[in-house]
DNA sequence: CGAGCTGGGG
DNA sequence: TTCACACGATCTT
DNA sequence: GATCGTGTGTCTCCCCAGCTCGTT
């Protein structure tokens, strides 16, 4: 591997003011008077404070001991601490609470602060003293003697952590990116395709849409907390609130889905009325599967089979339509009804008898095959995404109205809906075509060194080298990798796994694609898909049943 | 004392 | 946060 | 036996220091 570039000494602190300058530049009309503040206060500090505010936001905290911050790029911290907090940035003298001193301090420091209350400490685990002194209900005032006895300094809390929050996800546009992703792309650990930037198009275009983000995260992280908790009044009071709640279309789905968390919750707590009043308000998959669940489970029988048929009318996928096939007989039957069994996927299919192995099932089942395969890969569902990711690079990267919202996104933001073929569907099928009707393995291989490297949400470099590549497409016809990659089109979320364990292969010859399924192990309905799918189009498949011989 | 985990860092 | 699997309980046998 | 629900491992780059925790 190549040695890691050196970065710029306050590298975080040029990447946080490079997001801090391109978002006031996008959202300037939506930003709140606090979150204008705090950019005015931010660039009047010194490059010091600068750089220790943005060190100290990045880290977990909340609080922190100032003698353990270790920056020896921004030597004494003491000025800087002091500015930050005459500026409104930082709060000092700070009273921790029981849970955090614990994350504050070690063991044997912890043993100091709360000697005398403490049991059998040398023999226990950090996280028994905790319940220890739960247990005894120390008042706060208590807790903050004891700790004001011990520590004769100060602790410290950055301040505005929320503004700096808001401020990553209008420059991302999701929640899960940090400014950590500036320092992979720097390093060259994540290197992204040039795709044109669409700094024109705004994912918010008004504060409420921005309000909403925010109040689904909440919400979500509030659901997090109460199934952590086993709270529930909250998930009860959870809801309350998201039934109500009218989305924006752009939400629609990330709601839908809390929902059917939320509701599956109130499930496992027999809360059948409103989960299914949840459900009811989702339109995300298995809300209505489950609302058939628990109409069948509390022994409605007819109100279950009549949902059935209302969602056959238009089912919202597949695995909702094959849900319905397995059902409705079902109930059909136990009403007494005239029925009929729903037709039996057949696929081929073997047993295998081997000794028990100390990996994996699927290597012993792989070591087995190279008897009478050449080649024999474990790959499950990352060889084919790989192909399907090399053949339509570029589509993947066409510059279409918002799709890239920032400098380090391995897919476009659409990869997940509908829309995302519609919108490229021209490129897409002149690419297949070409693909189709000239040397396809040429085609893609030269997609394989253009971009060897680059972060694409298919492609896995790690595990599929270019040897792979070629060889898989010297032995699988070029109409069986269409095929397949009008499935995943068909609906990219749902088709991208549940691919066979193992390819095995004779280059330039022939190919088998298998699943392996140890004892106790059934196929997965993504798995049924595929090999239904793979009958029709008859491409060679195989499902090998491993039972333990005793060695 | 050392294996294993976590958080911070480039 | 995803995907696949293991395991136990229960119902459809 | 099939099916369903639940819990688990693994993983989002890789290295290091500090820390925990169980073993000698
Ligand atoms: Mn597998
Ligand atoms: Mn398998």
């Amino acid at each position: 591997m190549d040695p890691l570039p050196q970065l710029d000494e306050r590298y975080y602190l040029r990447n946080f003011e490079l997001l801090c300058d391109t978002v006031q530049k996008q959202y300037e009309d939506l930003l709140a008077e606090a979150e204008v503040l705090f950019l005015q206060r931010f660039r009047q500090l010194s490059e010091t404070a600068r750089c220790l505010y943005v060190r100290l936001v990045s880290r977990v905290g909340p609080l922190f001991r100032p003698e353990k911050l270790n920056y020896p790029e921004l030597g004494k911290l003491d000025s800087a601490l002091s500015e930050l907090a005459s500026k409104g940035l930082l709060c000092r003298n700070v009273a921790p609470d029981l849970t955090e001193i614990f994350r504050l301090c070690r063991k044997d420091e912890l043993v100091e602060i709360f000697t005398a209350r403490l049991k059998n400490a040398s023999r226990c685990r950090k996280g028994e003293l905790l319940e220890q002194l739960q247990a005894q209900e120390l008042s706060p005032g208590d807790c903050e003697a004891l700790w004001g006895r011990w520590y004769p300094q100060e602790l410290v809390e950055p301040r505005c952590r929320e503004v700096v929050e808001l401020l990553l996800l209008l420059f991302y546009g999701n929640r899960h990116q940090s400014l950590t992703d500036f320092v992979l792309s720097d390093l060259g650990v994540a290197r992204f395709h040039d795709y044109v930037l669409d700094r024109g198009f705004r994912l918010f275009e008004q504060r409420t849409q921005i309000e909403e983000y925010l109040e689904l995260g909440e919400l979500r992280a509030g659901f997090s907390d109460a199934v952590d908790g086993d709270d529930r009044e909250q998930v009860q009071a959870l809801m309350e609130s998201l039934g109500e709640r009218d989305c924006s279309p752009a939400l629609q789905q990330r709601w839908d889905r809390l929902r059917n968390r939320v509701a599956r919750q109130l499930e496992r707590y027999q809360d059948w009325e409103s989960a299914q009043h949840l459900y009811r308000c989702s339109n995300q998959h298995p809300a209505r599967e489950r609302r058939v669940r628990i109409l069948q489970n509390q022994g409605q029988l007819e109100a279950a089979l009549d949902l059935c048929r209302e969602m056959q009318e238009q089912a919202w996928c597949e695995e909702e339509l094959e849900f319905l096939q397995r059902q409705i007989p079902l109930l059909q039957k136990k009403l007494g009804l005239d029925h009929q069994a729903p037709a039996r996927l057949s696929y081929p299919q073997e047993r295998l008898q081997l000794p028990r192995g100390e990996a994996g099932v699927e290597l012993d089942a792989a070591a087995h095959y190279l008897g009478s395969w050449q080649q024999v890969h474990f790959v499950e569902n990352s060889l084919i995404n790989t192909l399907f990711g090399l053949a339509l690079w570029e589509e993947m990267f066409l510059p279409v109205a918002g799709a890239f919202v920032n400098p380090f996104q391995s897919a476009p933001l659409d990869m997940h809906t509908q829309e995302f073929y519609h919108r490229r569907q021209a490129a897409i099928d002149a690419r297949l075509e070409r693909l189709a009707s000239t040397e396809m393995a040429g085609q893609i291989l030269a997609s394989y060194d253009r971009h060897l490297g680059l972060s694409n949400y298919w492609v896995n470099w790690r595990d599929i080298d270019r040897d792979l590549v070629s060889t898989a497409l010297k032995s699988i016809p070029g109409k069986h990798l269409l095929a397949i990659w009008r499935r995943i089109l068909f609906d990219p979320r749902a088709n991208r796994s549940g691919f066979p364990d193992l390819l095995a292969l004779d280059p330039g010859r022939g190919y088998c694609m298998i699943e392996v399924k140890g004892p106790g192990d059934q196929l997965q309905h993504n798995q049924k898909r595929w090999l239904r799918f793979f009958q029709s189009e008859q491409i060679p498949c195989l499902v090998a049943w491993v039972d333990w011989r005793d060695a």
